[in-house]
DNA sequence: TATTGTTATACTCTATAACTATA
DNA sequence: TATAGTTATAGAGTATAACAATA
């Protein structure tokens, strides 16, 4: 197998564990990875209509609906009337949805810190150049309307 | 953000574009992630029962029989009387099946040289290597109880 | 006429529990 | 008594299509 390969599958290999280890922390309790992913675009954005919710998580409005009514279950988001469109709803973080995100903004740190620890800047840099070239590449791949 | 945790978030992201390219390269067929899993690990393992199947992969032995009968319907593995155990199935890839593996491991390699390409050895060789120590700890993480 | 969110329906992946046939 | 696989049931994530309210 010739070291790119290699590379690969390593690659695929860390994301399977980290996936698995997102998953496992969320076991039993209401969060589940897509809701989380929820709560964290929301945070990003800002409180937003399922519609921008939906664009932004890449999934359709429909998938949206659900994930939003659980969240409001658990009281991680809260739904209000948007002020100037009546068709719309603004979704907003509760204040346990704020501090789900920060706690777990605090352990994605700890765990990085755990993961990365001993490794030298240098490789460190190495490794963000290498990454952040093959992102790049597969978003280029993966809309060939774009980039030809 | 600190170097540590860029790396993380970019080890996420890469990850999560290779899923969804691979997702998306299965999308309208009878192949999906989970039942290509099933295949790859197939011709890792050789004719298996589902049993060990199930171990391998990590679910429940009901998920085997689901994946089973959707990869027998589309012809890619075959159940067969087990010689010796008459409990048991052999489930085993057909030509068809090994023909599939064979033509996304030829993709894989492309999309590893293509993703790679340019990349010089050393750094290559870094990358590969932080990923292992990466992994490596992963494991031990989620495996407390052998850890320590 | 277009957009927002919902109801209706369906498929996939996953799990546990109960059951049958066999070991 | 234990094991292999299945049926039964359930929940989560995802999708499209049809629909009501509003823009």
């Amino acid at each position: 197998m010739t070291r790119d390969v290699q590379v690969f599958d390593r690659l695929i290999e860390a994301a399977v564990l980290i996936q698995d280890d997102l998953a496992r922390s969320f076991a039993g309790g209401p969060l589940t990875v897509a809701r989380t992913h929820l709560l964290w675009e929301l945070r990003r954005l800002g409180p937003s209509t399922q519609q921008a919710l939906a664009a932004a998580l890449g999934v359709s409005p429909r998938n949206v609906t659900g994930l939003v009514d659980a969240l409001e279950a658990s009281d991680h988001v809260h739904r209000a009337a948007h002020p100037s469109d009546r068709r719309a709803v603004l979704v907003s973080l509760t204040r346990r949805g704020v501090r789900t995100i920060t706690t777990m903004e605090r352990e994605r740190t700890e765990l990085a810190a755990q993961l990365a620890g001993g490794v030298s800047e240098e490789d460190l840099e190495v490794v963000d150049r290498v990454l952040e070239m093959i992102t790049t590449r597969l978003r280029t791949l993966m809309t060939p309307e774009a980039g030809s």
